[in-house]
DNA sequence: CTAATATGCAACCATATGGTTGCATAAAAA
DNA sequence: TTTTTATGCAACCATATGGTTGCATATTAG
């Protein structure tokens, strides 16, 4: 077995398939755009300069919400939207654990060419 | 403006929702896996063992290989599939960039705060 | 108190998506 | 040359998804 457990890399990049599914999208990623520099905004906020509905934009908020990659407070009368710092870090660790073993796979497959 | 160009960075993420959309599906990832290692499998091989049928799994070999994860080649009377070992990294780096994007952010936001 | 603002909720709609079956065809095996 | 085997193509189906509108409700502003 490689250096980098097969099992556990893959089964940790399949449990991201809703997340992934969440970045899969141009309105949600415009709205994590918009929320990139830290800051904390409304949903009104958040569809302003969209062509799109606050309601079609409050649902995609849900679902970035869903896959842990946005946090929402409710804040009197209007619910604020902020970044959550450590969803995406563990995208990247799944995309980096099978593009590790990918690796590896080439490297193997090199050196049996070679000898 | 950070190190990191904001627009470059984020319109990087946005065109690669397509790539994102693709590694959204469990099943894709499991498909992922098994060619994980670098194989080189026929679509029926690929089949063996899903509970799916060989149409549905060549539908999404399809979808992999329009985002450039995978890329398919005819040989006699079976196509075989492979991993494409330059996609992920894009995606990576669309994330990484975001990313460290992030973390500047809230850096400049604790830094703000502590003065 | 009354008006304006910011949301939430629910119904509804069109299209995309994931999956199936049936049949046609090309290539390899007998 | 028959017969498998491996695909491709097309039609079809159910459900998910992305979006809308209308109305109710909770806050904040005048």
């Amino acid at each position: 077995m490689s250096q980098t457990s097969r099992k556990g890399v893959i089964g940790k990049l399949r449990r991201n398939a809703p997340l992934f599914a969440a970045l899969g999208d141009e309105t949600r990623l415009t709205l994590l755009m918009k929320l990139g520099d830290g800051a904390l905004l409304s949903i009104t906020r958040l569809t302003e300069g969209s062509a799109l509905t606050r309601q079609a934009i409050t649902k995609h908020l849900r679902i970035l919400e869903e896959a842990g990659l946005v946090k929402g407070v409710r804040c009197g009368r209007e619910s604020l939207f902020q970044l959550e710092p450590n969803s995406l870090k563990k995208a990247q660790e799944a995309l980096d654990g099978i593009s590790r073993q990918w690796d590896e796979a080439l490297a193997r497959l090199k050196s049996f060419v070679e000898n």
